[in-house]
Formats: structure tokens, C-alpha cells, sequence
DNA sequence: ACAACACTAGGACGAATGTCCTATTCTTGA
DNA sequence: TCAAGAATAGGACATTCGTCCTAGTGTTGT
């Protein structure tokens, strides 16, 4: 693997546990194993990794979604898949929230002009989201559902990361689950 | 007013603005208008600030849920009340999100020992809800309903946070007024 | 074989930060 | 009135951070 691409990598894993701010450059350099100084061969500046990082997240989401529409074969099954992340990535979910939102919180108090750039992660979410629920037959309200998802999705992961409880996760996405058989 | 209460004030502020770590003594002194060096005469160090502002936090939303019960007259009302708290400061959530929310994630990933302390607030709020749940006659799953509520909050506060949008407060809001009603 | 270029190590830099110290001023109680 | 303690100003300190620079080492295409 490239250097650059460990260093995305590392970065994206780091800026997702520690947070933007509180993950330096030595942190990323010891993590991929090279020296701070020649940091600046491949990223010229933290916001250019950030950047790198967003954007690697952006197509990695892209992929899995891609993923899933080939996977589930209705819409609702499809949804169903974004509704599971949660369970699947519990024991990160339930430490350190969701990469996305948490992000986009740090980013919004910081006033980082990136700031739109991580709520692409979002948007594309939600567009896709969008599709599965007007596939249902939601024309009307498809745009509100996705978003109305994605906040309930949001939620579970701040209050399980506070209280750091995977039970509290599970309870909830039972309830998530229930909330989109009403639309099936 | 107190000088240590001045700080408490200010830090209370800037922490829901710029986050934890990214706020210095020399943001709050200047907010304050002391310099910096006299910090220590009045905390030992930034976590004794924090320490400072949950405490203060907690007392203020103690407070406020009292408010709330010689306000409203039905446990619905009173629930009322804690949705439409969203409503009433629309215009910092959609720009900093929830206070609570946003510093249980920036501590829960800096791995904080104050993490347990500033999730009382979110236990003050779980366990007041839960008490008027039971009012209403949901005696089995109050908790259950409280940390619901709790989470749903936390992720319409997340998501119009990251898109700075105050209309999709709005319409979250109008659900969960919708959901409410179900339980009356 | 050699020039051009990518990559790396190592460290210098100024700025900012949390912490701590001392000297001075203000307040207050006996 | 005056001593004791609270409050403040101002700066020293070691450390860390993002940034930048230089010199060396690999790699590659011709």
C-alpha cells in the first residue's frame, strides 16, 4: 500500500477515535511509522489531510452503498442494512459515536470552511435513503424519512456512545426496525 | 457577580461553542476580562473547569425541570416542554448542536475521566422523563420511552447542526410532538 | 550510467498552550 | 488602623503543535 493511502488510512482511524483537533501530526506519523517533517511531501497541511480523509470516506460510503443495493433485493431490506450498521459497528459505535456526526460537531464549533465537505457523507446518505423510501412508494415524504432516519440513527449512537452501552443499541435499533415495517 | 462564577459562566459558554479542548484559558480569561497567569487562583487546572461548568450545568437543567413541573399541568405537557427546548434554542443548536451531546462526544473520545460526571446531565434528563412516563401510565417501559426521547433529540439537534438548518428542527420537532400524542 | 524525481530523516522555527511563580493591589475583620 | 488573606497582573517555564527547510537516499526512464 502507498504511503499516502496509510496515511489516509491512519488518519481517518485516528481522526474518528480522537478527533480532528486532538490527533496531531506525530500521532499520524507514529501511527504509519515515518517522521513528522516528512509529513509534508504528501499533505502540504492538516486541512489537506482532512480533506484526503473526508474523501476517502466519501467513496467509501459510496461503495457500501452500492454494496447494499446489490445485496438486499427490496427497499426495505435495503434500508434495513443502513439501519444494521449500528449493530455492526457496536463496538466502536458504543466508544466513539459515529464517524460522521461526530465529525460534522467538530467541525461545526471549530467553524471549519470543510465543514459542508463532511456533510456530503451525510447527503449521500440521505440521497440514497431517499431513493429506497420512494421505491417504497413514499414519494411525498421520502426526503423527510431518510433525514428522520438518519437523526434517529444519529441519536442512538451519541446517547450509546455517552453511556458507552451496546445494550441501549440494540434496544434502539428494535425500534428502528419496528418504525420501518410501518412503511412496508 | 463572582469572579469564579464569571469563569464558570464563560467557560460554560465557550465549551459549548468551540468545544473542550479547543478552548483555552486565554479564550475564557479574555471573555472574562482577567489575564491569564491570574487563572490559577481560581482553578488548579482546565479540568477543574470543567468540573466546574458540568456541576454547573447540572444545577442549572435541575432547575429547569423544576420550572417545567410547576409549569405544565399533564406529564404531556411537561414532556412538551423538553421537546420544544429544541424549538427554544434553534438557533445555537443549529449552529453548535446539543451542549450535552456535544461533550459527552468530545470526552467519550478523548477518553476523559469527567465523561461519567457529564452524562448525569443526560441521566437527570432520562430519569425526569421517566418519571412522567410512568405518570402517563407507562409504568413497564418509562425508561425505555425517556432514553428514546433522549436519542431522538440528540439526533435532530446532530443533523440540523451539520446543515445549519433551522427548518428541519422544525419538522423533527413536529413528529415527535406527533409521537408524543400517541402516548396520551 | 546518469539525470530527474520521489521519498525520507532530522531538525529548526515561531506560536500557542497548560502550568506555575512572584510581586503588587484590594478587601475585610478585629 | 493594620495585619491577614483574597484577588490580580505579568511573566517565566517546558512542552507541543503546525509548518517549513535542507541534506541525503532510493527509484526510474532514457
Amino acid at each position: 500500500m502507498n504511503t499516502k493511502c496509510k496515511i489516509i488510512n491512519a488518519a481517518d482511524e485516528l481522526f474518528y477515535q480522537q478527533g480532528f483537533e486532538s490527533t496531531s501530526f506525530g500521532d499520524i506519523a507514529a501511527a504509519v511509522g515515518i517522521t513528522r517533517g516528512n509529513f509534508y511531501h504528501h499533505f502540504k497541511s492538516k486541512e489537506a489531510i482532512l480533506e484526503a480523509v473526508i474523501q476517502h470516506r466519501l467513496s467509501k460510503t459510496q461503495k457500501m452503498l452500492l454494496d447494499w443495493e446489490a445485496q438486499g433485493q427490496t427497499p426495505k431490506e435495503r434500508i434495513s442494512c443502513f439501519i444494521h450498521i449500528l449493530i455492526k459497528n457496536r463496538a466502536k459505535i458504543s466508544l466513539y459515536g459515529c464517524p460522521v456526526g461526530s465529525l460534522t460537531n467538530e467541525l461545526a464549533k471549530l467553524d471549519n470552511p470543510l465543514l459542508p465537505q463532511a456533510n456530503n457523507v451525510f447527503i449521500v446518505f440521505a440521497q440514497w435513503l431517499e431513493k429506497q423510501f420512494k421505491e417504497l412508494g413514499n414519494d411525498k415524504n421520502a426526503k423527510q424519512l431518510a433525514l428522520h432516519l438518519l437523526a434517529r440513527s444519529q441519536g442512538v449512537a451519541t446517547v450509546s456512545a455517552a453511556f458507552r452501552d451496546e445494550a441501549y443499541l440494540y434496544q434502539e435499533v428494535e425500534l428502528l426496525d419496528q418504525w420501518l415495517s410501518e412503511y412496508c
